[in-house]
DNA sequence: GCACGCAATTAAACAACGTTCAATTAAAAT
DNA sequence: ATTTTAATTGAACGTTGTTTAATTGCGTGC
């Protein structure tokens, strides 16, 4: 319920204009309460992260899960269309960070690897089989390829830029990183 | 000297813990007249990012200078280096955005274009001869591939998905997409 | 039914922030 | 020397995160 309102509050103002004290007077409690339960605003701004990368697996998941062919072009495609169409809470997720000395509670950085699971299923798929022991590491760096594309396309970088179709272009990367991997070991045995 | 004891404070204590009154307290002068100066908050902030951007382009072009072989590493490195050097004016970059409504001046779009064009030059000259007029586009999104992997290294997202060699890995993906891009003319003709 | 105790909730208080603005000082111009 | 302009100030306002003593609500044991 708190996490609920939290996070709509947090889609429509994004994380610069997001207050606690605005939360708890939406859903009628007092500041103070609001601090009972998550003891500050770190705590709660990790909850309210965390239902944005549960929705946002979801959101992959659900796209992924008629596909059949393209499945790399859809799981990119989704990776885009969640960061726009919750562009707010998908910058929170990088606006705010934690101190330096605080370490990601458990269940904050499981809910990360969830959907980096996700991603490594996809790529071991593409994968040859002699080659799907690299998915991880592979995933790893599409991953972060392609969060630099939406990241690009969200700040609008890519628009001062002049570019012009980024999905394509985060994709094109996809797929010249995964045919590498899969030609690299077709040279000599 | 506002702005470069701003870009001080800023780069000592990072974008979520800077404080114009603590600013002005600094160089001695009253927060009022901050804002006599620069208007606003967020005019401040362009100022100190655009030390950020000028110092970042300015990393770049030094580290370039002297080098023959292996420039485009040389490049990714300076990339990272600079960041993990300059962790907090580096992240300010980007935790830092004016409202949607309000356009970025001009003399800032310039700084940014200015590292562009640094790395335009450099994917061009590794290009072949007959793919040159791709290197703006390419350099686009080799820049945003380069720019998610170290920013996933400065958030510790690639330390805690268990990445040991970021810089390897753009870079990687960097060659790829050259390698692909030289090769894509010699299919037919 | 009553008293106790524990948990939830509150409202007030505090320091710090961005921002504004009438008042004041410094400087320049006549 | 006087007037005009510019620079600078510090107090004020509203809002923020955070803490805490006081209060309320509620279930349990007598």
């Amino acid at each position: 319920m708190i996490l609920s309102e939290g996070h709509r509050q947090l889609a429509a103002v994004g994380y610069a204009h997001f207050s606690a004290r605005e939360l708890a007077k939406r859903i009628g409690y007092s500041v103070g309460t609001l601090y009972n339960v998550f003891g500050s605003l770190d705590q709660l701004m990790l909850g309210l992260n965390g239902v944005t990368l549960t929705a946002w697996r979801s959101y992959l998941e659900t796209r992924l899960l008629l596909a059949e062919e393209d499945r790399l072009k859809i799981a990119i495609s989704a990776y885009f269309e969640f960061a726009i169409l919750n562009r707010h809470a998908w910058t929170a997720l990088y606006d705010f960070r934690l101190p330096d000395d605080v370490p990601a509670p458990e269940d904050y950085k499981n809910k990360v690897k969830a959907i980096f699971d996700v991603v490594i299923a996809e790529i071991a798929a593409v994968l040859a089989i002699d080659q799907r022991d690299h998915a991880p590491a592979l995933a790893r760096s599409l991953l972060a390829s392609v969060h630099g594309h939406c990241f690009f396309t969200i700040n609008d970088t890519f628009a001062f830029l002049g570019e012009e179709d980024p999905l394509g272009a985060a994709y094109a990367r996809v797929v010249e990183a995964i045919a590498a991997c899969n030609a690299s070991g077709m040279e000599s045995g």
